[in-house]
DNA sequence: GACGTATATTAGTTTACTCTAATATTATTA
DNA sequence: TAATAATATTAGAGTAAACTAATATACGTC
């Protein structure tokens, strides 16, 4: 009931950020080392950082290490349908865009 | 690119909230007037009408007015499946629960 | 073990959200 | 048109989120 709820909330929260679905749409299936996120996404290293560690938290995100390089990626490949279906509803032009793309989220 | 991002980071921001997902839930298809989300919600009129009017201005929401009534309602159904998807990622034990009950979201 | 690279953490400031309480608006009825 | 009911708006205080800059940790190499 409001264990759900908030629970959900919380999710939505990790998520419903600028920069967070970015990092997101970026990872789309594949995974990405941190350094990597920080160029494509253009803010700093640290702010990266805390977004991943916040989405992380949430279970959004798992890691797994490589010498001394992080790779990130997105636990349930769910989620990048729903960001879709999310944009297809609600920012229609940008998801036709899109899907005509294909293969990434971004272009 | 930027813009799609922006756009559907705003609409996720504006699910993601307890009492507004409450009042997502509590609505599911059905169209239900302020006065009986107050009550549902339990929390003050205020603050529904607030929360009411920024889902709207996001276009989740859409009104119908009936005298001094006004009445509101999902704009999109796909909403609903959306955030049943999200609890069924996130929020397992949740969202079986739920399923269970079949008509609605909320028990 | 010193150094370099990749990533994480902390602290502090600024900005944005959220709630409450009071007031305003709109429509209905007497 | 006064009074009431339903909903919306505003202002202000408290709280949380976000970014930056500086520092810390972990790993690999020399």
């Amino acid at each position: 009931m409001n264990d759900e709820i908030d629970c959900t909330a919380e999710v939505l929260k990790a998520i419903a950020h600028p920069t967070r679905l970015k990092i997101l749409c970026t990872l789309n299936l594949q995974e990405l080392q941190v350094g990597t996120l920080v160029d494509k996404t253009g803010t700093t290293q640290s702010n990266i950082s805390q977004h991943l560690s916040l989405m992380k938290e949430c279970k959004i995100l798992i890691t797994r290490r490589e010498a001394n390089r992080i790779y990130y990626r997105i636990r349930d490949p769910k989620l990048v349908e729903l960001i879709l279906l999310m944009r297809e509803i609600y920012c229609k032009k940008a998801a036709l865009s899109c899907t005509a793309t294909g293969s990434s989220l971004l272009p």
